[in-house]
DNA sequence: TTCATTTAGTTAGCCGGCTAACTAAATGAA
DNA sequence: TTCATTTAGTTAGCCGGCTAACTAAATGAA
Protein backbone atom coordinates (compact mmCIF):
# COMPACT_ATOMS: atom_id res chain seq x y z
CA UNK A 1 0.00 0.00 0.00
CA UNK A 2 1.19 3.32 -0.91
CA UNK A 3 0.53 5.89 1.89
CA UNK A 4 -0.30 9.48 1.11
CA UNK A 5 0.46 12.03 4.00
CA UNK A 6 -2.31 12.91 5.33
CA UNK A 7 -4.94 11.83 3.89
CA UNK A 8 -7.56 13.67 5.16
CA UNK A 9 -7.08 17.22 5.28
CA UNK A 10 -9.99 20.08 6.39
CA UNK A 11 -11.29 21.99 4.25
CA UNK A 12 -11.48 25.86 4.42
CA UNK A 13 -14.45 25.72 5.65
CA UNK A 14 -13.85 23.47 8.87
CA UNK A 15 -11.24 25.99 9.57
CA UNK A 16 -13.15 28.27 9.41
CA UNK A 17 -16.00 26.96 11.79
CA UNK A 18 -13.72 25.87 14.23
CA UNK A 19 -11.96 29.57 14.25
CA UNK A 20 -15.61 30.80 14.72
CA UNK A 21 -16.10 28.35 16.99
CA UNK A 22 -13.40 30.00 19.32
CA UNK A 23 -13.86 33.26 18.24
CA UNK A 24 -10.94 33.53 16.70
CA UNK A 25 -10.59 36.57 14.20
CA UNK A 26 -8.34 34.78 11.51
CA UNK A 27 -8.96 33.80 8.15
CA UNK A 28 -8.56 30.04 7.08
CA UNK A 29 -6.44 31.30 3.96
CA UNK A 30 -3.06 30.92 6.05
CA UNK A 31 -3.78 27.63 8.02
CA UNK A 32 -4.91 25.71 4.31
CA UNK A 33 -1.38 27.42 2.64
CA UNK A 34 0.57 26.01 5.41
CA UNK A 35 -1.19 22.79 5.38
CA UNK A 36 0.02 22.81 1.70
CA UNK A 37 3.55 23.87 2.04
CA UNK A 38 3.83 20.63 4.55
CA UNK A 39 1.86 18.52 2.05
CA UNK A 40 4.41 19.19 -0.74
CA UNK A 41 7.23 18.70 1.12
CA UNK A 42 6.59 15.40 2.99
CA UNK A 43 4.82 14.21 -0.72
CA UNK A 44 8.32 15.49 -2.92
CA UNK A 45 10.55 14.43 0.16
CA UNK A 46 9.51 11.06 0.77
CA UNK A 47 10.58 10.20 -3.28
CA UNK A 48 13.76 12.10 -2.85
CA UNK A 49 14.05 9.84 0.08
CA UNK A 50 13.20 6.41 -2.09
CA UNK A 51 15.30 7.17 -4.68
CA UNK A 52 18.04 7.91 -2.27
CA UNK A 53 17.88 5.03 -0.26
CA UNK A 54 18.16 2.93 -3.78
CA UNK A 55 21.57 3.64 -3.21
CA UNK A 56 21.70 2.81 -0.07
CA UNK A 57 21.80 5.98 1.20
CA UNK A 58 19.48 8.58 3.01
CA UNK A 59 19.85 11.95 2.47
CA UNK A 60 22.05 12.35 5.37
CA UNK A 61 24.46 10.32 4.46
CA UNK A 62 25.06 11.53 1.33
CA UNK A 63 25.10 15.17 2.21
CA UNK A 64 28.16 13.55 4.74
CA UNK A 65 29.58 12.39 1.24
CA UNK A 66 29.81 15.29 -0.10
CA UNK A 67 31.39 17.16 2.73
CA UNK A 68 33.93 14.91 2.60
CA UNK A 69 34.44 14.70 -1.23
CA UNK A 70 35.00 18.84 -0.61
CA UNK A 71 37.32 18.30 2.24
CA UNK A 72 41.18 19.03 2.30
CA UNK A 73 42.63 15.42 2.34
CA UNK A 74 38.53 14.13 1.87
CA UNK A 75 38.77 13.64 5.48
CA UNK A 76 36.84 15.93 8.72
CA UNK A 77 36.18 15.44 12.32
CA UNK A 78 32.98 13.72 13.09
CA UNK A 79 31.99 17.52 14.84
CA UNK A 80 32.67 19.27 11.98
CA UNK A 81 31.04 17.15 9.65
CA UNK A 82 27.59 17.48 12.40
CA UNK A 83 28.07 21.20 12.52
CA UNK A 84 27.98 21.66 8.59
CA UNK A 85 25.34 19.17 9.01
CA UNK A 86 23.44 20.87 11.47
CA UNK A 87 23.15 17.72 14.02
CA UNK A 88 23.75 16.97 17.15
CA UNK A 89 26.88 14.82 18.15
CA UNK A 90 25.09 11.40 18.78
CA UNK A 91 23.30 11.57 15.69
CA UNK A 92 26.66 11.98 13.90
CA UNK A 93 28.21 9.46 16.05
CA UNK A 94 25.31 6.91 14.76
CA UNK A 95 25.47 8.09 11.48
CA UNK A 96 29.56 7.61 11.07
CA UNK A 97 28.75 4.50 12.51
CA UNK A 98 26.73 2.64 10.07
CA UNK A 99 28.40 4.87 6.97
CA UNK A 100 32.19 2.82 8.51
CA UNK A 101 29.88 -0.40 8.37
CA UNK A 102 29.01 -0.17 4.99
CA UNK A 103 32.60 0.88 3.84
CA UNK A 104 31.73 4.46 2.88
CA UNK A 105 34.38 6.04 5.81
CA UNK A 106 37.00 5.23 7.38
CA UNK A 107 38.14 6.34 10.58
CA UNK A 108 41.59 6.38 12.68
CA UNK A 109 42.27 8.59 16.11
CA UNK A 110 44.17 11.70 15.54
CA UNK A 111 48.24 11.73 16.57
CA UNK A 112 47.77 15.76 17.84
CA UNK A 113 44.42 15.13 19.79
CA UNK A 114 43.88 11.59 21.03
CA UNK A 115 40.01 12.79 21.67
CA UNK A 116 39.72 13.37 18.19
CA UNK A 117 38.80 10.56 15.34
CA UNK A 118 39.42 11.72 11.47
CA UNK A 119 36.80 10.45 9.54
CA UNK A 120 38.17 9.72 5.73
CA UNK A 121 35.99 8.95 2.59
CA UNK A 122 37.43 5.50 0.88
CA UNK A 123 37.43 5.17 -2.54
CA UNK A 124 34.35 3.12 -1.88
CA UNK A 125 32.41 5.89 -0.60
CA UNK A 126 33.62 7.98 -3.33
CA UNK A 127 32.96 5.93 -5.87
CA UNK A 128 28.87 5.21 -4.51
CA UNK A 129 29.05 9.06 -4.63
CA UNK A 130 30.01 9.85 -7.95
CA UNK A 131 27.55 7.26 -9.10
CA UNK A 132 24.56 9.20 -6.85
CA UNK A 133 25.29 12.09 -8.22
CA UNK A 134 23.79 12.18 -11.62
CA UNK A 135 20.31 11.34 -10.21
CA UNK A 136 20.41 13.74 -7.85
CA UNK A 137 21.14 16.44 -10.27
CA UNK A 138 18.33 14.94 -12.35
CA UNK A 139 15.91 14.92 -9.81
CA UNK A 140 15.98 18.57 -8.91
CA UNK A 141 16.18 19.46 -12.74
CA UNK A 142 12.86 17.27 -13.20
CA UNK A 143 10.91 18.62 -9.77
CA UNK A 144 11.04 21.90 -11.31
CA UNK A 145 11.04 21.00 -15.10
CA UNK A 146 7.51 23.05 -16.07
CA UNK A 147 8.44 26.16 -14.06
CA UNK A 148 9.34 29.02 -16.04
CA UNK A 149 12.53 31.13 -15.06
CA UNK A 150 10.12 33.44 -13.52
CA UNK A 151 8.27 31.00 -11.38
CA UNK A 152 11.47 29.58 -10.08
CA UNK A 153 12.75 33.20 -9.17
CA UNK A 154 9.07 33.97 -7.78
CA UNK A 155 9.02 30.70 -5.43
CA UNK A 156 13.05 31.42 -4.24
CA UNK A 157 11.93 34.66 -3.25
CA UNK A 158 8.44 33.46 -1.34
CA UNK A 159 10.86 30.96 0.26
CA UNK A 160 13.27 33.34 1.82
CA UNK A 161 9.80 35.38 2.95
CA UNK A 162 8.59 32.34 4.66
CA UNK A 163 12.13 31.61 6.33
CA UNK A 164 12.05 35.17 8.14
CA UNK A 165 8.72 34.74 9.35
CA UNK A 166 9.48 31.60 11.19
CA UNK A 167 10.97 33.90 14.19
CA UNK A 168 7.76 34.47 14.68
CA UNK A 169 6.65 30.93 15.67
CA UNK A 170 9.27 31.27 18.12
CA UNK A 171 8.02 34.40 19.66
CA UNK A 172 5.00 32.98 19.52
CA UNK A 173 5.87 30.19 21.79
CA UNK A 174 8.03 32.68 24.43
CA UNK A 175 4.82 34.85 24.55
CA UNK A 176 2.92 31.40 25.85
CA UNK A 177 5.73 30.41 28.07
CA UNK A 178 5.14 34.14 29.69
CA UNK A 179 1.76 34.71 29.72
CA UNK A 180 -0.60 31.95 28.45
CA UNK A 181 0.08 29.32 31.01
CA UNK A 182 -1.43 31.65 33.89
CA UNK B 1 23.53 25.61 21.23
CA UNK B 2 20.82 26.16 18.06
CA UNK B 3 21.30 24.09 15.60
CA UNK B 4 20.30 25.22 11.81
CA UNK B 5 20.26 22.68 9.66
CA UNK B 6 22.01 21.75 6.70
CA UNK B 7 24.97 25.03 7.74
CA UNK B 8 27.01 24.15 5.05
CA UNK B 9 24.99 24.49 1.80
CA UNK B 10 26.90 24.61 -1.82
CA UNK B 11 26.90 27.80 -3.31
CA UNK B 12 25.86 27.74 -7.18
CA UNK B 13 29.28 27.95 -8.34
CA UNK B 14 29.96 24.78 -6.48
CA UNK B 15 26.69 23.08 -8.26
CA UNK B 16 27.64 24.32 -11.17
CA UNK B 17 31.71 23.15 -11.17
CA UNK B 18 30.70 19.36 -9.68
CA UNK B 19 27.99 19.12 -12.65
CA UNK B 20 30.73 20.06 -15.26
CA UNK B 21 32.88 17.40 -13.85
CA UNK B 22 30.53 14.67 -14.34
CA UNK B 23 29.59 16.09 -17.60
CA UNK B 24 25.95 16.95 -16.97
CA UNK B 25 24.01 19.29 -18.82
CA UNK B 26 22.12 20.41 -16.26
CA UNK B 27 21.60 24.32 -14.53
CA UNK B 28 22.85 24.78 -11.28
CA UNK B 29 19.24 26.92 -10.43
CA UNK B 30 17.03 23.76 -9.64
CA UNK B 31 19.15 22.03 -7.12
CA UNK B 32 19.69 25.03 -5.52
CA UNK B 33 15.99 26.04 -5.24
CA UNK B 34 15.54 22.24 -4.29
CA UNK B 35 17.83 23.37 -1.04
CA UNK B 36 16.48 26.25 -0.55
CA UNK B 37 12.68 24.74 -0.36
CA UNK B 38 14.30 21.76 2.07
CA UNK B 39 15.88 24.45 4.13
CA UNK B 40 12.59 26.75 4.22
CA UNK B 41 10.50 23.97 5.20
CA UNK B 42 12.67 22.99 8.13
CA UNK B 43 13.29 25.56 9.68
CA UNK B 44 9.49 26.53 10.03
CA UNK B 45 8.87 23.11 10.78
CA UNK B 46 11.32 22.43 13.52
CA UNK B 47 9.91 25.51 15.33
CA UNK B 48 6.54 24.84 14.56
CA UNK B 49 7.09 21.17 15.97
CA UNK B 50 8.78 23.20 19.40
CA UNK B 51 5.30 25.29 19.67
CA UNK B 52 3.11 22.24 19.64
CA UNK B 53 5.55 20.52 21.77
CA UNK B 54 4.89 23.20 24.21
CA UNK B 55 1.54 21.91 24.69
CA UNK B 56 3.02 18.48 25.73
CA UNK B 57 1.74 17.17 21.85
CA UNK B 58 3.44 16.12 18.44
CA UNK B 59 1.91 17.25 15.41
CA UNK B 60 0.90 13.86 14.70
CA UNK B 61 -0.80 14.00 18.33
CA UNK B 62 -2.65 16.70 17.45
CA UNK B 63 -4.11 15.81 14.44
CA UNK B 64 -5.43 12.98 15.74
CA UNK B 65 -6.67 14.95 18.58
CA UNK B 66 -8.49 16.96 15.61
CA UNK B 67 -9.77 13.83 13.35
CA UNK B 68 -11.43 12.56 16.90
CA UNK B 69 -13.04 15.59 17.85
CA UNK B 70 -14.71 16.20 14.45
CA UNK B 71 -15.59 12.21 14.19
CA UNK B 72 -18.86 10.36 15.36
CA UNK B 73 -19.20 9.81 18.80
CA UNK B 74 -15.86 11.62 19.18
CA UNK B 75 -14.66 8.19 18.23
CA UNK B 76 -12.28 6.11 15.44
CA UNK B 77 -10.73 3.22 14.98
CA UNK B 78 -6.93 2.88 15.00
CA UNK B 79 -7.09 1.75 11.29
CA UNK B 80 -9.11 4.90 10.25
CA UNK B 81 -6.75 7.55 12.40
CA UNK B 82 -3.71 5.45 10.76
CA UNK B 83 -5.25 6.15 7.29
CA UNK B 84 -6.52 9.51 7.57
CA UNK B 85 -3.28 10.65 9.01
CA UNK B 86 -1.25 8.15 6.02
CA UNK B 87 0.43 6.40 8.60
CA UNK B 88 1.02 2.58 9.09
CA UNK B 89 -0.67 0.34 11.34
CA UNK B 90 2.46 0.03 13.99
CA UNK B 91 3.14 3.94 13.95
CA UNK B 92 -0.40 4.47 15.28
CA UNK B 93 -0.32 2.16 17.34
CA UNK B 94 2.71 3.56 19.14
CA UNK B 95 1.35 7.30 18.57
CA UNK B 96 -2.33 6.10 20.50
CA UNK B 97 -0.28 4.20 23.28
CA UNK B 98 1.46 7.34 23.77
CA UNK B 99 -1.79 9.49 23.96
CA UNK B 100 -3.79 6.96 26.13
CA UNK B 101 -0.94 7.32 28.70
CA UNK B 102 -1.27 11.13 28.64
CA UNK B 103 -4.84 10.74 29.50
CA UNK B 104 -5.97 12.49 26.19
CA UNK B 105 -7.51 9.45 24.38
CA UNK B 106 -9.13 5.90 26.20
CA UNK B 107 -9.71 2.98 24.23
CA UNK B 108 -11.80 -0.17 24.70
CA UNK B 109 -12.48 -3.44 22.87
CA UNK B 110 -15.18 -3.12 20.36
CA UNK B 111 -18.35 -5.60 21.10
CA UNK B 112 -19.55 -6.25 17.56
CA UNK B 113 -15.73 -6.93 16.36
CA UNK B 114 -13.37 -8.11 18.54
CA UNK B 115 -10.38 -7.38 16.79
CA UNK B 116 -10.60 -3.69 17.10
CA UNK B 117 -11.05 -1.06 19.61
CA UNK B 118 -12.90 1.89 19.64
CA UNK B 119 -10.25 4.76 20.45
CA UNK B 120 -12.44 8.02 22.24
CA UNK B 121 -11.52 11.19 22.98
CA UNK B 122 -11.59 12.33 26.51
CA UNK B 123 -12.38 15.38 28.18
CA UNK B 124 -8.87 16.04 28.93
CA UNK B 125 -7.92 15.72 25.20
CA UNK B 126 -10.49 18.04 24.06
CA UNK B 127 -9.31 20.46 26.56
CA UNK B 128 -5.76 20.13 25.72
CA UNK B 129 -6.91 20.52 21.74
CA UNK B 130 -9.01 23.62 22.55
CA UNK B 131 -6.08 24.93 24.53
CA UNK B 132 -3.99 24.87 21.86
CA UNK B 133 -5.94 25.47 18.60
CA UNK B 134 -5.78 29.27 19.01
CA UNK B 135 -1.94 29.16 18.68
CA UNK B 136 -2.24 26.99 16.16
CA UNK B 137 -4.01 29.23 14.06
CA UNK B 138 -1.81 32.26 15.02
CA UNK B 139 1.15 30.38 13.83
CA UNK B 140 0.11 30.10 10.23
CA UNK B 141 -1.55 33.48 10.70
CA UNK B 142 2.47 34.95 11.63
CA UNK B 143 3.90 32.71 8.78
CA UNK B 144 1.97 34.25 6.10
CA UNK B 145 1.41 37.76 8.29
CA UNK B 146 4.11 39.51 5.34
CA UNK B 147 2.13 38.03 2.10
CA UNK B 148 -0.06 39.82 -0.31
CA UNK B 149 -3.07 38.16 -0.98
CA UNK B 150 -1.27 37.35 -4.62
CA UNK B 151 1.65 35.99 -2.93
CA UNK B 152 0.02 33.62 -0.92
CA UNK B 153 -2.26 32.55 -4.58
CA UNK B 154 1.51 32.34 -6.20
CA UNK B 155 3.16 30.13 -3.71
CA UNK B 156 -0.10 27.96 -3.74
CA UNK B 157 0.30 27.44 -6.94
CA UNK B 158 3.87 26.79 -7.07
CA UNK B 159 3.41 24.32 -4.95
CA UNK B 160 1.11 22.60 -6.84
CA UNK B 161 2.91 22.30 -9.31
CA UNK B 162 5.71 21.05 -7.55
CA UNK B 163 3.36 18.65 -6.03
CA UNK B 164 2.53 17.05 -9.32
CA UNK B 165 6.06 16.94 -10.47
CA UNK B 166 6.81 14.35 -7.74
CA UNK B 167 5.77 11.37 -9.74
CA UNK B 168 8.86 12.18 -12.34
CA UNK B 169 11.25 11.34 -9.49
CA UNK B 170 9.70 8.10 -8.89
CA UNK B 171 9.93 7.76 -12.39
CA UNK B 172 13.41 8.66 -12.25
CA UNK B 173 13.63 5.73 -9.41
CA UNK B 174 12.11 3.33 -11.74
CA UNK B 175 14.43 3.69 -14.55
CA UNK B 176 17.35 3.43 -12.49
CA UNK B 177 15.97 0.04 -11.45
CA UNK B 178 15.63 -1.46 -14.93
CA UNK B 179 18.34 0.40 -16.59
CA UNK B 180 20.92 2.18 -14.43
CA UNK B 181 22.11 -0.70 -12.78
CA UNK B 182 23.85 -2.67 -15.55
C1' DT C 1 -20.09 -25.98 7.94
C1' DT C 2 -15.40 -25.68 7.30
C1' DC C 3 -11.19 -23.75 6.29
C1' DA C 4 -8.35 -20.55 3.46
C1' DT C 5 -8.16 -15.74 3.11
C1' DT C 6 -8.59 -11.19 4.70
C1' DT C 7 -8.55 -7.68 8.17
C1' DA C 8 -7.15 -5.40 12.74
C1' DG C 9 -3.84 -4.71 15.75
C1' DT C 10 0.73 -5.64 18.23
C1' DT C 11 5.66 -6.62 18.75
C1' DA C 12 10.50 -6.55 17.43
C1' DG C 13 13.83 -4.09 15.45
C1' DC C 14 15.58 -0.72 12.21
C1' DC C 15 16.50 4.59 10.87
C1' DG C 16 17.45 9.45 11.82
C1' DG C 17 16.45 12.84 14.90
C1' DC C 18 16.77 14.45 20.00
C1' DT C 19 18.44 15.21 25.42
C1' DA C 20 20.88 13.74 29.47
C1' DA C 21 24.71 11.75 31.34
C1' DC C 22 28.89 9.97 30.90
C1' DT C 23 34.48 9.28 29.84
C1' DA C 24 38.69 10.92 28.15
C1' DA C 25 41.69 14.39 26.78
C1' DA C 26 43.16 19.18 26.19
C1' DT C 27 43.46 23.77 27.97
C1' DG C 28 44.34 27.65 30.72
C1' DA C 29 44.30 30.42 35.10
C1' DA C 30 46.16 30.59 39.65
C1' DT D 1 52.46 22.73 37.95
C1' DT D 2 47.99 21.71 39.20
C1' DC D 3 43.29 21.34 38.85
C1' DA D 4 38.79 23.32 37.28
C1' DT D 5 36.85 24.01 32.90
C1' DT D 6 36.11 23.08 28.19
C1' DT D 7 35.90 20.14 24.24
C1' DA D 8 35.23 15.60 21.62
C1' DG D 9 32.91 11.71 21.34
C1' DT D 10 29.89 7.74 23.06
C1' DT D 11 26.01 5.44 25.34
C1' DA D 12 21.29 5.01 26.96
C1' DG D 13 16.89 5.93 26.05
C1' DC D 14 13.21 8.70 24.06
C1' DC D 15 10.16 10.10 19.63
C1' DG D 16 7.92 9.33 15.17
C1' DG D 17 8.54 7.09 11.12
C1' DC D 18 9.23 2.37 8.68
C1' DT D 19 9.07 -3.21 7.36
C1' DA D 20 8.57 -7.98 8.66
C1' DA D 21 6.40 -11.22 11.26
C1' DC D 22 3.16 -12.39 14.27
C1' DT D 23 -1.89 -13.40 16.76
C1' DA D 24 -6.70 -13.14 16.83
C1' DA D 25 -10.98 -12.56 14.75
C1' DA D 26 -14.11 -12.08 10.81
C1' DT D 27 -15.45 -13.45 6.28
C1' DG D 28 -16.74 -15.96 2.34
C1' DA D 29 -16.38 -19.77 -1.11
C1' DA D 30 -16.74 -24.66 -1.64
Amino acid sequence: MSYYNFVDRPSKQRIQEMADQLHLKVSPDAVHLFLDFQLAYREVEKNYESLVASFDLSESRFIILMFLYYAEDKQLLPSEIAHKLGVTKPTISKLLRGMAQQGLVSSHQSQSDKRVRDVQLTTAGEKLLRTFLPYNYRSSSLLFEDFTAEEKQQFAHLLRKLLKSKDKIQQLEEDYHEHGKN
